[in-house]
DNA sequence: TTTATTTCATAAACTACTTCATTTTCTATA
DNA sequence: TATAGAAAATGAAGTAGTTTATGAAATAAA
C-alpha cells in the first residue's frame, strides 16, 4: 500500500529520519475493509487508531431506541477510531463503519505505546493532531447551539464539499443532528431561494 | 501560591525530577484575577494556558445578537484557555471570564514551547490531557443530539455537582444549550415529580 | 432601612424541528 | 427492460423548546 500519504501527513508536524520512518512502518498494519464492514463496534475494546489511505468511514453512536447519531465522517488523510475506548482500553461508545471500501494503516495500542518510547517525537505529532481535533469539536458544539439547522448544513457543505458528495443524505442529516425529512425540506427551501 | 495542586495533577500522568519541577515553575506565572475579569477576550490572541488553583471561570462565545453560549466551566485542578487561539496564535473565538476570584498558574505560549523542548515528557502530559478533553467534547456532542434538555440537566448535576452549586442558573442553562426560562420549567417539573 | 440590580419563576403565543404516512426518484441487478 | 429495494421528497399533525412579558425573591449597595 502507498506510504506516501501518511509520510506527507506526518511531515506537516514533525521530521522523521528514514530509520524512524522505517521503524514506524514496521509497526503498522495495512488493512483493507469492504463497504459496510465495522472497524470498531460499540461495546468492544477499540484496538487501533487508523490513518485512511482511501475510502470513507462514519463514526456513530446507536442509542437504546436504535437511532444512530453520526459524530463524524473520515476520508483520505484523516484518522478514524474511538479514541475514548482506545486510550482507556474500555468498551467503545461508538461504532466505526466503512461506507466505502477502505484502505488504512493501523496503529495498535501496544505498538503505539512502544513507538512513543522509541520515537518520542510522535508524542508531539499526536499532541498536535489531538489539539486540532479538540478545537474543531468545541467549535461544533457552539455551532450546534447557536446556529439553525439550515446554517449548519450550509457550513457543512462549504467545509466538507468532498464528503457531501460521497455520503447519502440521511447520514448528513444524522451528522447535523436533524431528521432526514427536515434536511430534505431545508434543501428544497434553499433551491427555491435561488 | 501553593504549587502542590499542579504538582499532584502532573504526577497523575508523568514523573518529573525535582530539577524539572523547578524549571517548570520558573517558567510559570502566578496570577490572580477578580470576579468578572477576563482572562481571554474574543478577538484577542490567547496568550496562555491556565491551571486553576482556586476560583471558577466560564468560557463562552458571544454571537452577533449578543447572546452568550457557554462552552464550559473550569474550577480548581482544571485548565482554562481558548486552545484554538493559543495553538494557532490567531484571534480567539471565545471569552474566558472569572465568575469567582481566581488564582492560577499561567503557561505562556513561548514558555510552553521552550518547556516542550527542555522537558519532552511534557508533550506526553499535554497529549494525554488533550486526548481526554477531546473525548469528553465528543461525548457532549452526542448527548446534545440524543438526549432531551431534562436528561442533559440531570447528567450535568450528577457529573459536576460542585459546579452546579457555584454557578447561577442562567449560566447552566446556557451551558446546556437552552434558555433560562426552560431550565426553570425543567426544575419545577423535576421537583413536582418527587 | 430603602433602593437598585440580579436571579428565579410562571404563562401564553410562537417556531424550529419531529413523527408518521405516502409517494416519487434513483440505483442495481436479473 | 423490468423489477425490487433503498434513498429522497412531500405534507399534515404534533412537540420540545423559544420568545416575550411580568412579577416575586434574593442579593448587594447606599
Amino acid at each position: 500500500m502507498n506510504k506516501k500519504p501518511l509520510v506527507d501527513y506526518i511531515n506537516n508536524y514533525i521530521t522523521l529520519t528514514s530509520e524512524e520512518e522505517n521503524l514506524l512502518f514496521s509497526k503498522l498494519v495495512e488493512r483493507k475493509y469492504l463497504k459496510d464492514q465495522y472497524i470498531v463496534q460499540q461495546g468492544d475494546i477499540c484496538k487501533s487508531v487508523n490513518f485512511i489511505i482511501s475510502g470513507c468511514t462514519k463514526t456513530f453512536y446507536m442509542n437504546a431506541e436504535g437511532q444512530e447519531h453520526i459524530i463524524g465522517f473520515s476520508i483520505e488523510d484523516w484518522w478514524t477510531s474511538d479514541l475514548g475506548s482506545f486510550i482507556t482500553q474500555n468498551p467503545a461508545d461508538f461504532n466505526v463503519q466503512c461506507i466505502e471500501n477502505t484502505q488504512l494503516f493501523q496503529f495498535s495500542y501496544n505498538n503505539l505505546e512502544e513507538l512513543y518510547v522509541e520515537i518520542p517525537k510522535l508524542e508531539r505529532l499526536f499532541r498536535k493532531i489531538t489539539e486540532r481535533a479538540f478545537v474543531a469539536s468545541q467549535k461544533r458544539i457552539i455551532r450546534n447551539f447557536s446556529l439553525t439547522a439550515k446554517e449548519r448544513y450550509q457550513i457543512f457543505k462549504k467545509t466538507y464539499p468532498k464528503i457531501e458528495q460521497r455520503v447519502p443524505q440521511y447520514m448528513i442529516a444524522s451528522y447535523l443532528g436533524i431528521t432526514k425529512e427536515f434536511l430534505s425540506k431545508i434543501k428544497s427551501q434553499i433551491s427555491h431561494e435561488q
